[in-house]
DNA sequence: GGTTAAATGGACCAAGCGGTCCAAAAATGG
DNA sequence: CCATTTTTGGACCGCTTGGTCCATTTAACC
């Protein structure tokens, strides 16, 4: 079995860009072209490697969500308390108002808006990847529990889907413009939902 | 002055149509054929009236802002208490998960997460409305805390916010497919915040 | 019924879209 | 150094995009 030449490029690297462009900008509103520039790719090593526009899309997606669903782990792995970890996470998008330049938000929350109602594969990515992410929030929550920092009989479930439906929440208040400083004081408020 | 042949359709009502559409499909996957096609007009009428696509994108804000913010008032208004007319806004946007067909969520909300980054004038259109929806809220708030449904000491600017959030939020896990009764359930903790 | 102002349908436009295809180049294993 | 496998650049594709333009029709006023 011969091996030929090898690819010049690098898969995840080249997807890694890709995710940049569609997080910015969206899917429709990214073209071709936009990827081909920020990939470093020709067309035809483009489709050669990737198939189509959408499933280098759905791609990224499955990338985003391991990446995150990772880095959310190691968040509360390293937080003080599980209940810090979970201010934190929710500080963390409210603080996005803070930096200067576009406001990307999240690029699931960014396509379940966009893009989830339209196609069935991208559905279902973005259902698996706020699985994940509430099933984080649940383990922290339950470990806050065992804790003493929220009443244990409280549902996790329910409010782990509560902080899902929060961050969405505050992403979507980043992007219509409403101040860091506002946002951070929403998110007390809704931290006083957890006692 | 003369006066000229009149307008052969209802240019409200046309705006109501593109509006339908943005609405479902949002800005960029609209085509201009879309739009001619649901407002029943020919190209050169609908340039004459509406002048480009976004100009028309601009007007369906607009109008969606004024209406809703119409609509939350005769809610607020007709409700059983100030606290009911907050716990039936939010139960609203939940309840779309149980409708069948398309989810299209809060033209505002959705414009914001897809369009309100990359133009100036439409995220003015967003953040015009995303200020009149929390001044409702807000003076729901303070109704309720007159009625001692809600302590007289909390702020009701950032509970106004915190509300907006929420709902942002809901609609974007609409979206991304959770069950309406677990997003009711979510209501519920959302609510408790507010006590 | 003529005059005027505006609406209308449809031809037309260049540019960009996502995607295909192929001949040439290149890197590996033998 | 040859054979095999794969990548690569670029030509090419049909189609759609948002938008313009104009000759014609239509309605209202006097």
């Amino acid at each position: 079995m011969q091996t030929g030449r090898p690819l010049e490029f690098d898969p995840q690297l080249a997807i890694d860009a890709a995710m940049g462009v569609f997080w910015l900008r969206g899917f429709e509103a990214t073209s071709l072209s936009d990827l081909l520039a920020a990939m470093g790719l020709s067309k035809s090593s483009f489709y050669n490697a990737f198939g189509s526009k959408q499933q280098l899309f759905e791609a990224c997606l499955v990338r985003f969500r391991r990446r995150h669903v990772e880095r959310m782990g190691e968040m509360l792995h390293s937080a003080a308390s599980p209940l810090a970890f979970v201010r934190e996470m929710l500080l963390t998008n409210a603080r996005e108002a803070r930096e200067p330049g576009p406001r990307r938000g999240c690029l699931i929350m960014n396509t379940a808006t966009e893009f989830a109602g339209r196609d069935a594969a991208v559905a279902a990515c973005v259902e698996d990847a706020a699985r994940d992410f509430a099933a984080m929030f649940r383990t922290a929550i339950e470990m806050a529990q065992e804790h003493g920092e929220i009443p244990r009989n409280a549902d996790a479930a329910v409010l782990a889907r509560y902080l899902l439906t929060t961050m969405a929440g505050l992403r979507t208040m980043v992007k219509a413009g409403l101040p860091a400083d506002e946002l951070e004081k929403v998110v007390e408020v809704a931290m006083s939902a957890l006692r």
